[in-house]
DNA sequence: CGAATCTCTGCATGCGCATGCAATATAGCA
DNA sequence: TGCTATATTGCATGCGCATGCAGAGATTCG
């Protein structure tokens, strides 16, 4: 049976102090006496009290500045990509740490976009973090014109005045680029994860201008929806047309490795033999003894304790102006892209 | 600049009604006109004007029901692990699409569980979901007492009356077993996922008693953390063994693959050839082409919609006693052990 | 030893909403 | 039309906590 929850005046009535003193008691930096905090905070334990974090959040509703709630929203779609679980997992534990509590979202189709917003106002959560790129930017634009701090994660939203962390997709795929034409391939592919999709876009741009330097352009392109499943079929898709591709670009490490699985497993294909890849992301799959995939790598521990930062600063004081932090892909060499150059 | 809300006295002015009209228009099945309620939620929806969850959450604590939040708390450890993050993501979507929201904890160190299990305290949440084994048992027993309903996902706490719902470990081990013994093996070694660990313990009793059956035992065992790493180095503990092991059953997965890798592409071992190897939980990597790992599957879906389904009767009715679902495990059978029986 | 500080303390209040209650408007009916 | 039953409405209040304010002790210092 679920009790009524123990109050401040509870302990207050049981310590022989006055509410005020309890509520003292537990403000840092509240006046005082140490000795009374003790005892108050002692009492309290004993019946098993704990600050009612929705009562507080109301009454520091005053006048002048807004309600604080001490949550931060986390909207995230296909939370299974390992790319966003681990994420996820480095985002919560750092806000945690920082004393910030997290709402979830996960975020699949268009309507619930609309939920989650409004979810996200009702509950008066103290900042955003958003990682789909699902109409990101309706979402960004509305919780930013009510004034709620906002950081896009690995998107973008020009124009908007909105914080952003971003790795750098046009180099990465530059890097990609530069490394297959130096590999002597001259049919390059691109993997994409989706027409829409400008985290793809611009893996894709990179690789054209990269290779457009080399003298090459882009011999064949394939459209996934960024999981294995879809790396594996564009991979099917590739080699059964006439001219097969010599290498593939992948705009995700999830993709690349259903491209791997396939080619080896399914088509006998020799990878770095017959076939180059190479992926992004640099997931811990992509380490793995029997994928060696090469690979460009997020920072992304340095990324997100960034992003938190952003969000934190522009959380605790209003009025800062939009941060956009730009994070290199480091290109990470294995074993799927052959070495020996041969023409 | 961070605005004042729109309250639902704002409404009430433009709209020319009472506060508590709004209030009505609002609550579904309040007593109100259906065109004045149309006409408020008009004037609100201009106004942008989103009602106030956290003052909402404070008014329903009324004299006799406890205070309500709308949100559950989930618990997890190492979300990263692709099993804990497809896990709450089918949790977060069922949840969401029910009207609950989530406030996601994680947690890595003991210290952490006392700190989360603080701010669900405080937060008010309606009900806890708890994935993780770190000190599940204490936290589990303090929200209980405290009239909160707690759902255990594959976890157990015998004797505390707490709701489970579980995934069948010990007759997943039995199959295992029985699998492993059909195929002739003899040396059949376990792979677990550290001392301490109930599910990993459960999964190792279900072998031997399996084995027992057949005449044989345990030959060999390893400890690991359910990392791939963990699996991986294990591997080469268990070859680094004057006597082989000819099959090896891992506690999960993930701990599977990196056995798997390690003995074809460091060891250079023919699996299901030399080494037959069953996993845990079925992955979605374990089905991929290359490597195809023969393991049990846990019906996630039905399970978490199970869970949630217990949950939330808890949530919405006081006084309803523990329910407790075991599902079984279903023998997945791929490539990696060996079919033909030798001896 | 008294006045001036300074430190604590309790009182009273409001945060935004839901809701019991009484008042009012509307409908139904003879 | 007049009167009762019913549907709406507004008023007033409380949820639990933080905090401005004024008073009560405690401390300092001349």
């Amino acid at each position: 049976m679920r009790r009524r929850a123990i109050t401040s005046y509870d302990v207050a009535r049981a310590a022989g102090v006055s509410q005020s003193a309890v509520s003292r008691a537990f403000s840092p930096g509240a006046s005082i006496a140490e000795r009374k905090r003790a005892q108050i905070l002692a009492v309290a334990a004993e019946l098993g009290y704990q600050p009612n974090a929705i009562a507080r959040s109301m009454s520091t509703a005053r006048s002048d500045q807004p309600q604080r709630s001490g949550m931060v929203g986390i909207i995230v779609r296909r939370l299974e990509d390992p790319v966003f679980a681990q994420t996820i997992a480095l985002f919560s534990r750092i806000l945690q740490r920082r004393g910030w509590h997290i709402l979830l979202f996960t975020v699949d189709a268009e309507r619930e976009v609309d939920e989650a917003l409004g979810a996200l106002m009702r509950f008066r959560i103290d900042g955003v973090i958003i990682l789909s790129a699902l109409l990101s930017r309706h979402m960004a634009e509305t919780c930013h014109a009510e004034g709620t701090p906002v950081l896009l994660y690995n998107r973008s939203a020009p124009g908007l005045g909105i914080s952003t962390v971003q790795i750098g997709n046009r180099d990465g795929g530059r890097s990609a680029a530069a490394l297959l034409a130096a590999a002597g391939h001259a049919r390059i592919a691109f993997l994409g994860g989706g027409d829409g999709d400008a985290t793809s876009a611009s893996r894709e741009a990179g690789l054209a201008e990269g290779l457009a330097e080399a003298g090459l352009e882009v011999f064949a392109r394939e459209e996934g929806d960024y999981t294995f499943t879809s790396g594996r079929e564009a991979c099917l898709r590739l080699f059964a047309r006439g001219e097969r591709p010599d290498a593939v670009f992948c705009a995700s490490d999830v993709m690349a490795l259903g491209l791997l699985h396939a080619a080896r497993h399914e088509l006998g294909l020799a990878v770095p033999g017959d076939l180059s890849v190479v992926g992004f992301d640099d997931i811990p799959a992509a380490g793995w003894p029997g994928h060696r995939l090469t690979t460009l790598r997020q920072p992304v521990e340095r990324m997100i304790r960034e992003a938190v930062e952003i969000l934190i600063e522009r959380m605790e004081t209003a009025g800062l102006g939009p941060r956009d932090e730009h994070f290199p892909a480091a290109l990470i060499l294995r074993d799927t892209v052959r070495t020996v150059l041969r023409r």
